[in-house]
DNA sequence: ACGCCGTGGTGGAACGTTCCAGGCATCTAA
DNA sequence: TTAGATGCCTGGAACGTTCCACCACGGCGT
C-alpha cells in the first residue's frame, strides 16, 4: 500500500496529495517548489522526498491561471520561410528554452490577402496566449494600436528599432548606406532600390533612407523604388517571373532590401540571361548564410545574427525579472559590408 | 456612467460583469461564448449585447485551467534553418491559425551537446504547455518513452511514418530507392549515401534502406554510409570543410538524405575543384525552393509539402474533434524524381 | 518577567472558467 | 387532470495553484 498508489488513479498528484505525504502544508510544498525561503533544511528535504515519491509535476495550466502569466515567449517573424527568419528563429528558440521559456512563432507576413493592420490581427492573436514577453522580428502596422494590445507585456525589437520598445539592431540606414556606397565607390550611378514587400517593413523602410542618403551624398539622384511581386518573399521567389527586366532597363546596379529579394534577381538574371555582375552588380542584406555559397556568392550587409538573438533574449529576459528597468533601451551594432562576387565596376559605356 | 466603466479599473471584464449587465447567470453567458444550445434567441441576443458593451472576451488562461487543454499545437520540427522545416512550419502555422490553434515550435536537434534522448527531453518540455496535439516533423529517440511522455495527446507525424501515432508522409525507403535507381540508370555503380546526422532521424533510416534495396536489386553492394558532419546541419552547411574528399575517392555519384546536406557537398565541391556532376553527380531529397534555382540545379526528390502541411493538420483537427477515430490513418503520397543538372553519366573510366 | 522580533509554518481566499445536478415553467400524452 | 418530457436557465462545486494575513515558538534585550 504505497503512497503512489493511493491516489486516483488517473489523476496526477497535486501539490495536496504531496503535502499530505510530506505531512506539511500546501503552502510550504508551494514555497518547496518555487524555491522560496522560509523553510527549514529539513522539511525541505521531506517534501522533496515526497514530491519524488509521487511524481509530482506542478500543473503548468493552474500557475498560469492563478498569476494570469505564462512562460511563453512569443516571437513575430515575417516569413519563417526565409533562412533570415529561420536562423534567428532557432537561435531565439534555444536560447529561450535555456532559461525556461517555451517559444510561439507568429509569421506576421499572411496569405497574401492581407490588410494594412494584419499585423495587428497577428499580434493580438497571439497575445491571447498571454506570452511573457514578445519579440518582433519583423514589424510594420500601426504602432499605437500595437502598443495599446500588448497593454503591457515587455516586447524587444530584433534586427530593426522602434522607439517605444527595447531594441537591438543594426543600422539599417547605416546599412542601407553602406550597400549603396559600395556600389558608387564601384563606379555605378544608375542604382536601383528594391524590395519585394508591398507593405514597407520598418527595417526596410530604414535601408531604403540608406540609400536615398547615399545617392544624395554623391549628388546623384534616387531613383524610385522597384516594388517587386506582390508583397511576399515566397511568391516573388518562387515564381520569380515577373516583368522585371523593363524596370532594370536604366540602371547597372540594385540595392535589394534583403538577401532572399537579392537571390531573386540573381535567379531571374540568370534566367533572362542577364550576367551577374557584368551586366549587372546585386548586393543584398542581412548575410544570410545562403549569401555565402560558392554559387551564389552575394556581396551583402552582414548582420550579426548571434548578437541579435542573445541580447534580444537578454533585454527581454531583463525586463521579465526587473533586472533592467527605466526607458527603452536600444542596443546599435554596427552593419558590415561583405563583398563578394555579385558586384562589380559597371561595363564601360 | 456606462457600464463599461463601472467596473474597476484595470481589470478585464469576467462572466460576471457580462452576466450582471445582461441579467442573466453567468452559466447563460459562458454557454453563449461557446455557442452551446439551451439558450433561447432573445437571452442570446441580450448577453451578446453586453459583451459588445464591455469589450469581454474570454480569458484563455482560466479557460485552460479548467478545461486543462489548450489551443496551442506542438510541432516538432528538426531545425528551423532548414528550408525543409521552415517551408513546411511555415503552412503549419498558417494552417492551424485559420483554424483556431496556435502553433509552438520546438527544435528536435540540439546545441550539439545532446544526447541520444534529447528529443525526448524537448518533447517534456514542449508537453509541459499541454498542447492540444503535436505534429512530428523530425522523430528519432525511443518511441515507447516518448508515447508515454505524450500521454494521450494526439499525435501526427508528417513527413515520416511511425506506427504508433497517425502519419502523412511520402514512402522515405520508395524515395530512396527512386534516387539511387536513378543513379544506376545513369551507370554509376560506385554510389555513396550520405547523411549529416549522427543521430539518425526515422526518416533518414527509411531513406537509406531505399538505398540498400535499390543497389542490392542491380546486384551492387552498398557502400558503407557516410557520415559526414558532427550532427546538425548547421556544422555541416557552415563550416563545409570537413575531409569529405577521402572518402567519396571511390565514388562516382552521392545519395544525400536531404536537400541540404546535398548543396553542402555541392558547396565542398565547388571549393575542392571537384565537378558536378562531370566527377560527382549528387542526388537530394526534398525539393526544397532553394534546389530549383538555376544556381543549384540539384536533382532530388520532391515531396508534396502543401499536400503534407494540409493533411497532417486535418488529420490532427479530426482527432481532436472527434470526428476521427480508431487506430491510426497512415496517408502515404508518392516521391517523385526531379532530374536537374546535378547528375550526369559518370565519365568513362 | 515581559514585550518584541525573526523564523518556520499554516489555512483561507481568490483567480475565471466549465461542468453538472437541479428548478421551474410549459407542453404532450394518457 | 396529471405524470412525464422538454426547453431554458440557475447556482454550487471544482480545477490546482499563488498570495497573504496570521500564528506559534524560541531567543533576546531591558
Amino acid at each position: 500500500m504505497k503512497a503512489t498508489q493511493s491516489r486516483a488513479p488517473g489523476r496526477n498528484p497535486t501539490i495536496f496529495d504531496v503535502a499530505a505525504l510530506a505531512g506539511v502544508s500546501k503552502s510550504t510544498v508551494s514555497n518547496v517548489v518555487r524555491g522560496n525561503d522560509g523553510v527549514s533544511a529539513a522539511t525541505r528535504a521531506r517534501v522533496e522526498r515526497a514530491i519524488e515519491i509521487l511524481g509530482y509535476r506542478p500543473n503548468v495550466l493552474a500557475r498560469q491561471f492563478v498569476s494570469q502569466r505564462t512562460t511563453i515567449l512569443g516571437v513575430l517573424v515575417g516569413d519563417l520561410d526565409n533562412p533570415f527568419y529561420g536562423d534567428l528563429a532557432k537561435r531565439l528558440e534555444r536560447l529561450a528554452f535555456r532559461s525556461g521559456y517555451t517559444t510561439m512563432f507568429c509569421n506576421i507576413e499572411g496569405a497574401g490577402d492581407e490588410e494594412a493592420d494584419f499585423a495587428a490581427s497577428r499580434v493580438e492573436a497571439l497575445l491571447e496566449q498571454r506570452p511573457a514577453g514578445v519579440v518582433f522580428l519583423a514589424f510594420f502596422g500601426r504602432s499605437p494600436d500595437i502598443a495599446a494590445a500588448l497593454g503591457g507585456v515587455p516586447v524587444v525589437f530584433a534586427g530593426l528599432r522602434e522607439d517605444w520598445g527595447d531594441s537591438v539592431a543594426v543600422s539599417n540606414s547605416a546599412g542601407g548606406k553602406l550597400a549603396t556606397e559600395h556600389l558608387l565607390d564601384l563606379g555605378h550611378r544608375r542604382i536601383a532600390y528594391l524590395t519585394t514587400h508591398s507593405l514597407e517593413r520598418r527595417a526596410h523602410v530604414a535601408r531604403h533612407r540608406g540609400y536615398q542618403a547615399a545617392m544624395r551624398g554623391a549628388g546623384v539622384d534616387p531613383a524610385p523604388p522597384i516594388h517587386w511581386g506582390p508583397g511576399s518573399e515566397e511568391a516573388t521567389v518562387k515564381g520569380a517571373d515577373l516583368s522585371l527586366l523593363d524596370q532594370l532597363r536604366d540602371t547597372t546596379a540594385v540595392f535589394c532590401s534583403n538577401d532572399i529579394g537579392a537571390i531573386a534577381v540573381l535567379e531571374y538574371a540568370d534566367r533572362h540571361g542577364l550576367r551577374v555582375p557584368e551586366d549587372l552588380s546585386v548586393v543584398g542584406f542581412d548575410d544570410v548564410h545562403l549569401a555565402s555559397l560558392a554559387r551564389i556568392s552575394l556581396t551583402t550587409i552582414r548582420q550579426p545574427f548571434d548578437d541579435i538573438a542573445r541580447i534580444a533574449v537578454d533585454t527581454l529576459l531583463g525586463r521579465l525579472s526587473g533586472t533592467l528597468e527605466g526607458p527603452p533601451r536600444h542596443t546599435q551594432l554596427a552593419p558590415a559590408l561583405v563583398v563578394r562576387s555579385s558586384t562589380a565596376a559597371p561595363a564601360a559605356t
